[in-house]
RNA sequence: GGGCGAUUAACUCAGUGGGAGAGUGCUACCUUCACACGGUAGAAGUCGCAGGUUCAAAUCCUGCAUCGCCCA
């Protein structure tokens, strides 16, 4: 067997991506006209999942080869264990972000975009959408994604768009989407409303200021002249309409009803008495400015008193205001009208103080509350249906939501059910038009004079008649008004296509918790709108994924870390690109750091090392911290230890007399052939059982530790004396078992680490094939991907994995004594052991061969008690003597063994406090209180035969 | 203000009622024939703090502290 003594992992995942695609193996058993490829896999129930998809904004980032490795982990699991496997691949055309994006890069390259024009500015657009489309492409194939890339999708495609405004109509029809004029979030960069959900408050607030100010009274009393108020927002008081006070408020009730002059402008507005006032805040009077706040309007209304805007949708100061202003920046605004009333003498004072303040999640800008017409989304039916659909039933009596039945929706890890069901009974009607370029077009039309809308899939018939007389709306869709239909669309829903019939609802949505409101939420609702089904059973909410130093890994921090540099490598320029980009404040540092810790960059490791760190360390945790050492110390290792212990097997295997050799028959299992058969079959019940229930970090764990542990460090140790002995029949079963063994591992690792599992399952074929070594175990397919999954219905011997451990406590004792001793390993060693535990005599004698080779002995043989010039080792199951001779340093083994003694001695103390405690006794399982007898006769055993050890050596 | 999570070895993290674990790092020895991206052995922790429940608490409950996130 040619076997490279490296893995050139580079080359070899090009290759084995290709024939998977070769081969088909990608492929859903039906394909999209409702056809199955075969008749013998017709039955197989599906497995679906849809891809959460990602921007076309830029690249992939760490987050993403995280969730989606564990997609690929969780299709190709399931499509070796029986399911119609079908990932669905696409992306998202997000609105804002993509505008944004292209925007600036045309203003770098000195366009205006607004000159270009809609339709111009939508061909640039969509130029961006194949450049980094076709990177993210090719970001999901290095991963090694089995997406079936025949139903790719993206959301503005011709099904998904009419989609969008097939469910528009309907909900238009069914009184859930409406039109109206209300106060909305605007980002005066980039224009547009956006949704409650689009803005973040920063705890704690900002730091601004409060200021007092005064409204003069038309007609001063003697005692009043002026009332005092104190807002956050100075600028905006030439939008008051009126100035509010509690209606208990003694203070103030002789004025409800009086006049004030507005200052600076000098229009007369109206004291109002409202209970929203909130009388222990600031002055206890409030001004009324219903164009530029939520709840000013609705007091606004309340009172019947008209908005007046006072502010251009840039956020500057428009024509209403008086011309000192007008035009200035709303920050220059404020900054001209504290001026101004400080010269007119209505400036009270001022007070530091922690604001709140909106800022839009996109542009970073402070949101600024705009009075506009938009349309949204009636959330109350919708919501409601969702938490019936997670059995909440609305309590009639007190009004709330009570969990009463079994839900048909499960989170992963469950706790996020909680933040749903938050979501859900506080829920806002959503904002859904955005007055940007870029994004599904509303399908309303009104008419020029009479008003009249009409919203229809296609241009309404009337539209088509009289065009000139009909007006689009200018506006798009916020974007997830089309990523809620996700699950339906990219099965080509609203068609009654064979897809939707078969694969909806899907399996399992995985995503990050950034998006259960806007996303899982409201694919929810669509799903159960339009289609009466909750759109997956599962839904899996991964870590969010920081640097080693705790903070989220993002473009404006330098600190992300790009999969392809993981996975390809990267040059020290290439990792201190993002630093330099991002500029952040402790650049110098962070330049520091990686110039020291990659010098000459960072080396590649290969897809299968990131994809296995990321399931290796994705814990049930928020958080996932990560750092470039992480996938060397994890991945990479792993990697290599799987290639190189694959690589002795398949060299191995050249040399074992083959079928035709005169004598082919196989000799029985040994004891470490039955052991890690056993251990094969415990790992693969934990394998499945952490898949079944998504625990990764426990999945990769598992695989670690059965593959170094148990097969590389014991089993193939164990084996070598076979393989080269000059018994045929022995080393053919030695071969037989480590080859199944290994395809064993191959199966179950192959969801992790698809592309060294499929090179080496090649070769594993190949030698076991030539040498005829499967004796009836030999796979089912050539490609390991198409293989069937462990099932897990062999039983693990549990009896005996306990046994063998104390074989491998005796090798320990052997190499711990020459270790104390300060023998070299080459030394070769006498040593003899006296069973104690019941089968160990047995159990022994079967092994002492090979032990030997283990613990380097020349003779390991029965003994009744420890020879002279030799140490013990003392086990519940066995003593063991080693001959050191005059290697002895007894000064050395009396402080060791009374440091041993000390610490038994601890434990014994332990262990007899519960047996003397009469409630234990009582109180505590029969079959602890025997489990705590045991360990006190084996820990006072123990004890007295190393003060008799001690004894010896004093002698 | 409400909620969620974290706090365990130098670092990153497992561990949900009965003898404190892993990987990295560290120390010593070893280029023996799959692997020095390795092997063998070893040192290393009042399990954030304070109460409580229990025969028994890292684990369950309460409070506090610190850090992170979400909602208002």
């Amino acid at each position: 067997m040619d076997i490279p003594i490296r893995y050139d992992f580079a080359s070899t995942e090009k290759r084995i991506y290709d024939l998977w695609r070769e081969k088909r193996c990608f492929d859903s058993v039906y394909d999209p006209d409702g056809k199955p490829r075969s008749e013998a896999e017709a039955d197989k129930p599906h497995f679906t999942i849809a891809i959460p998809p990602p921007n076309v904004t830029g690249r992939l980032h760490m987050g993403h080869a995280l969730n989606n490795t564990i997609q690929d982990v969780l299709t190709r699991f399931k499509r070796m264990d029986g399911y119609d496997a079908l990932w669905i691949p696409g992306m998202d055309h997000a609105g804002i972000s993509t505008q944004t994006v292209v925007r600036k890069h045309l203003d770098a390259e000195g366009i205006d975009y607004r000159e270009l024009g809609r339709e111009k500015f939508i061909e640039k657009v969509w130029e961006w959408k194949k450049k980094y489309g076709d990177f993210i492409l090719r970001q999901l194939e290095r991963l090694g994604s089995s997406c079936d890339w025949r139903r790719i999708c993206f959301t503005m495609d011709e099904g998904p768009s009419r989609g969008v405004r097939t469910v528009f109509k309907a909900l238009y029809d069914r009184g859930l989407i409406y039109r109206g004029k209300r106060i909305v979030n605007w980002c005066p960069v980039d224009r547009t409303a956006l949704s409650d959900d689009e803005v973040n408050t920063k705890d704690g607030g900002e730091a601004g200021h409060l200021w007092y100010i005064r409204y003069p009274l038309v007609e001063p009393a003697s005692d009043v002249t002026h009332v005092s108020v104190a807002t956050t927002r100075p600028e905006t008081l030439f939008g008051d309409v009126a100035v509010a006070v509690h209606p208990e408020d003694e203070r103030f009730r002789a004025l409800v009803g009086k006049q004030v002059r507005l200052p600076l402008q000098g229009r007369l507005i109206p004291i109002i008495a409202d209970d929203y006032v909130d009388r222990d805040f600031g002055t206890g009077c409030l001004k009324i400015t219903p164009a530029h706040d939520a709840n000013d309007f609705e007091v606004g209304q309340r009172h019947a008193l008209e908005p007046i805007n006072v502010m251009n949708p840039d956020a500057t100061m428009n024509d209403v205001v008086p011309e000192r202003f007008r035009g200035l920046d709303r920050e220059k605004a404020r900054d001209e009208a504290v001026k101004a009333l400080e010269e007119e003498g209505l400036l009270e004072k001022i007070e530091d103080r922690m604001v709140p303040i909106g800022r839009a999640q996109r542009s970073g800008a402070a949101i600024e509350y705009r009075l506009s017409d938009q349309w949204f989304v009636r959330m109350k039916p919708l919501a409601a249906k969702a938490l019936e659909a997670s059995g909440y039933r609305l309590d009639i009596e007190d009004k709330t939501w009570k969990k009463t039945e079994a839900s048909e929706l499960f989170f992963h890890p469950p706790r996020w059910e909680k933040i749903y069901y938050a979501w859900l009974t506080n829920i806002r009607d959503w904002t859904i038009s955005r007055q940007i370029w870029w994004g599904h077009r509303i399908p309303a039309w009104y008419h020029k004079d009479s008003g009249e809308i009409l919203v229809d899939i296609d241009t309404p018939e009337a539209v088509k008649k009289d065009p000139d007389s009909w007006e689009q709306d200018p506006d798009v869709l916020d974007t997830w008004f089309s990523s809620w239909l996700w699950p339906m669309t990219t099965l080509g829903w609203p068609d009654k296509s064979p897809d939707f019939e078969r694969y909806y609802p899907t399996s399992v949505l995985s995503t990050s918790k950034d998006i259960i409101f806007f996303w899982v939420a409201r694919m929810n609702f669509a799903g159960l709108e339009m289609a009466d089904k909750l759109p997956y059973r599962d839904v899996y909410i991964h870590p969010t994924v920081l640097d080693d130093r705790g903070a989220v890994m993002s473009k404006s921090k330098g600190n992300g870390i790009d999969p392809l540099a993981v996975i390809e490598g990267a040059t020290l320029e290439d990792l201190k690109g993002p630093i330099f980009e991002a500029r952040p404040a402790n650049m110098k540092e962070l330049i520091a750091r990686v110039e020291k810790l990659f010098p000459n960059g960072f080396e590649a490791v290969g897809a299968d090392a990131l994809r296995f760190t990321l399931v290796h360390s994705c814990s049930e945790g928020q958080e996932l911290r990560l750092s470039l050492q992480r996938f060397n110390e994890i991945g990479r290792r792993f990697v290599t230890k799987l290639w190189n212990a694959s690589r002795y097997v398949l060299l191995a295997l050249d040399d074992v007399p083959g079928s035709d050799a005169p004598d082919r028959d196989v000799a029985e299992p040994t004891v470490e052939d039955r052991w890690i058969a056993s251990r094969t079959a415990s790992t693969v019940r934990q394998v499945r059982r952490a898949l079944e229930s998504y625990d990764f970090a426990p999945l990769g764990h598992t695989l670690y530790r059965f593959i170094w542990n148990d097969y590389c460090d014991w089993y193939l140790e164990l084996t070598k004396a076979r393989m080269t002995g000059d018994d045929p029949k022995a080393a053919r079963r030695a071969a037989h078992e480590l080859g199944v063994t290994l395809a064993e591992i191959l199966r179950m690792l192959h969801p992790v680490a698809p592309f060294i599992t499929e090179e080496l399952w090649g070769k594993l074929l190949e030698a076991m094939d030539g040498k005829d070594l499967w004796l009836g175990r030999r796979p089912q397919s050539e490609i390991l991907m198409l293989e069937a999954a462990p099932k897990g219905e062999r039983e693990p011997d549990e009896a005996l994995e306990d046994a063998f451990a104390s074989l491998q406590r005796l090798v320990g004792g052997v190499r711990t004594s020459r270790a104390h001793a300060r023998i070299s390993e080459k030394v070769r060693l006498t040593a003899a052991v006296k069973p104690l535990a019941d089968g160990f005599e047995e159990l022994f004698e079967a092994t002492a061969p090979v032990l030997s080779r283990l613990a380097n002995l020349g003779s390991l043989t029965l003994a009744d008690k420890k020879p002279a010039g030799s140490v013990g080792v003392f086990d519940p199951a066995f003593e063991l003597y080693v001959a050191l001779g005059e290697h002895v340093d007894i000064e050395a083994e009396l402080e060791r063994i009374d440091k041993e003694m000390a610490g038994m001695q601890k434990k014994l103390a332990q262990v007899s406090r519960k047996l003397e405690n009469p409630k234990f006794l009582a109180g505590a399982k029969p079959e602890v209180v025997a489990e705590q007898k045991v360990k006190y006769q084996e820990l006072s055993e123990m004890l007295e035969k190393l003060e008799t050890m001690k004894k010896d050596y004093a002698e």
